[in-house]
DNA sequence: TATTGTTATACTCTATAACTATA
DNA sequence: TATAGTTATAGAGTATAACAATA
């Protein structure tokens, strides 16, 4: 008879790979940088609360709660969200009253954004879902390792010109 | 008259950011892999061939190569795909003789898959497309540094306990 | 004529549960 | 009774192009 999932998982302390070969994938960076955000996103799906935002959602709220009046268009830019997409993702949040659109009279084209009472509560309810410590599958990481992870993602993403100099 | 998104991008050699702020976001590790591994989807997005195979097509069918005889449910787990979605990516494969179904006498619950002569030619016909030089939107990164980076994914993601001792 | 955002549409992906066959 | 894979279905997300309003 076969060992079980469980069993296996319970006597190794980690997911078996049984003998799964990644080959040239395991220095494929887009392939790792796939693997590692589906794995936090199956973490999230399995410790979330069933009608709370979702990671995107969850992100462009928190970009409009640090930047006041941001363009919509810069958001959808920024987040790798197609401008129709955003469109929907930002109505839905003006029919929950989370956000608040406004047309300024400089440039009507525009729609510019400020978040409300509602959506900064949804924000401090998801913030610990959000920022919960991350599960990894292997040897758990470091507190300095994931610094370095972190700091080398915010470079691969161009985030390292924003925040103090003293930035990790 | 305001200066357009590609000016902007030629004066400054990089993706403006317009202002945004992403707060504890840029700590948030969940939130950096997504926004990284959406960047690299982007730039795929970007250069790829029409009606090729899709990023996790590629990788299942890598892994499928790399291991023949790999059980469908065993892939399924460790690509963070789910048994539904698996069974349509290996009957469409199976219908494009890309690769090959077994069930063995052992256990007839279970699926085998091997690679098949076209499925061989397609990896090496998308090899190019998904190996290609990343495209990171701040400085680019060293290939240190990316070294340093895969190691750090390969660990946060348990990929560390194959390959050869070695191993960068 | 270019830009911003919206609409419409089709398509892909995803999640869930019920089901079949096998162990 | 448990497991592997399949089917069915609804929902979410995505890509594309056409469109209206504004600059």
């Amino acid at each position: 008879m076969q060992e079980t999932e469980l069993a296996e998982v319970r006597r190794y302390g980690m997911m078996p790979n049984h003998g799964l070969q990644f080959g040239d994938m395991r220095h494929n960076t887009g392939f790792l940088l796939r693997l590692a955000w589906l794995q936090v996103h199956q973490s999230l799906e399995q410790n979330g609360q069933p009608h709370g935002l979702t990671a995107a959602e969850y992100t462009i709220l928190h970009v409009i709660a640090q930047t006041p009046g941001v363009r919509q268009g810069h958001l959808a830019q920024a987040l790798y969200i197609k401008p129709a997409a955003m469109t929907r993702v930002i109505r839905n949040f003006e029919d929950l009253e989370l956000v608040e659109r406004h047309v300024p009279d400089g440039d009507r084209r525009t729609v510019r954004l400020t978040i409300k009472p509602k959506g900064q509560q949804s924000l401090d309810q998801e913030r610990a879902h959000f920022s919960g410590a991350l599960h990894t599958v292997g040897t758990p990481i470091s507190a300095e390792e994931q610094a370095d992870l972190n700091h080398l993602l915010r470079r691969f993403c161009g985030l390292n010109h924003e925040g103090a100099p003293t930035d990790v």
